[in-house]
DNA sequence: AAAACAGGCAACCGCTGGCCC
DNA sequence: TGGGCCAGCGGTTGCCTGTTT
């Protein structure tokens, strides 16, 4: 008994020792992608084998869903998909997977990297906690408008976003609670927004996009109630400015003085870092 | 031109939950 | 019912590449 477990472990460890780790080669690549379009996923263990891969099962999944898939969508994220990153973490926290179902053709691998590469090191920089309420007001304040007006400068593609329904009052393009003073709704119906509960929510900036009251499902399909959707670089037909978007930035006292600095780059390209000049905004480092 | 540094990203690791025997 | 296997997920690591000095 002793000696036929021995066996076995020394069989797979030898098994073990001859699987390859590391960066994929071209070799490999074509491989696993020749072997799932001929007989589909399955299981991964048995793909890996059956390619003749020197791989786990679990390695080779990661390779094909994060990289060799036909529908990954490469190169930098744009705007309206950074900015549906940014609601929906406000909303799920880092559910990356849950974030990713909502951006076609993105993996959550990728969706995780920007956020931990991008947004947290703009936390990083101003000294903020980056799923703090601060971060949260600073990203409202400055990064969302700036995220739209590039949205409008790029009106050449019909990409539809979807929302999923708001179900509470964490949303990053609402007012946060400390800001319900301001009063944003008193000029603009919002009426198109509910909750699960049946109350109602506010988005500060996507709400004024458009309205349409319901999502497609993750597979872009099926049509579901209770949501907002926008076209992508079309914002101008759906209403691109943004009424009381001025009265936040106004009212806010986090924006008065960025907004009113000289020199304030704020509407840089917000594709790229820096996220907003980390100087003029002095007033959000603890 | 080369070394040092920083950022981005692909890949791995460990945990969890579901399924099956 | 408990153990093994597997897929999926989020966190972490390490390499590659571009930039700075």
């Amino acid at each position: 008994m002793a000696n036929s477990m021995k066996k076995k472990k020394s069989f797979k460890e030898s098994e073990e020792t001859e699987l390859r780790r590391g960066p994929w080669t071209l070799e490999e690549d074509t491989l696993l992608t020749n072997y799932i379009l001929h007989n589909g996923e399955g299981r991964w263990n048995y793909v890996a084998k059956c390619a003749g891969l020197k791989r786990t099962g679990k390695s080779c999944r990661l390779r094909w869903l994060n990289y060799l898939k036909p529908d990954i969508r490469r190169g930098n994220l744009t705007p309206q998909e950074q900015l549906l990153i940014l609601e929906l973490h406000s909303k799920w926290g880092n559910r990356w997977s849950k974030i990713a179902q909502y951006l076609p053709g993105r993996t959550d691998n990728e969706i995780k990297n920007y956020w931990r590469t991008r947004v947290q090191k703009q936390a990083r920089q101003l000294n903020i906690e980056s799923n703090s309420d601060k971060f949260f007001d600073a990203v409202r304040s400055f990064w969302v408008p700036r995220l739209i007006e590039k949205m409008e400068q790029n009106s050449s593609t019909t990409t539809t976003y979807c929302f999923p329904q708001n179900n509470n009052n964490n949303s990053l393009l609402l007012p946060s609670q400390s800001h319900d003073s301001m009063n944003m709704q008193k000029d603009t119906d919002y009426s198109g927004f509910s909750n699960i509960d049946g109350s109602s929510t506010t988005s500060t900036f996507m709400s004024h996009l458009t309205t349409v009251p319901h999502f497609m499902d993750q597979n872009n399909t099926n049509i579901i109630d209770g949501s907002m959707c926008f076209h992508e670089g079309n914002v101008q037909e759906l209403g691109g400015y943004v009424p009381g978007m001025e009265d936040y930035m106004v009212n806010s006292d986090i924006s008065m003085e960025c907004h009113m600095a000289d020199g304030y780059s704020a509407y840089e390209d917000v594709t790229q870092d820096p996220m907003w000049n980390v100087d003029d905004i002095w007033q959000f480092r603890e």
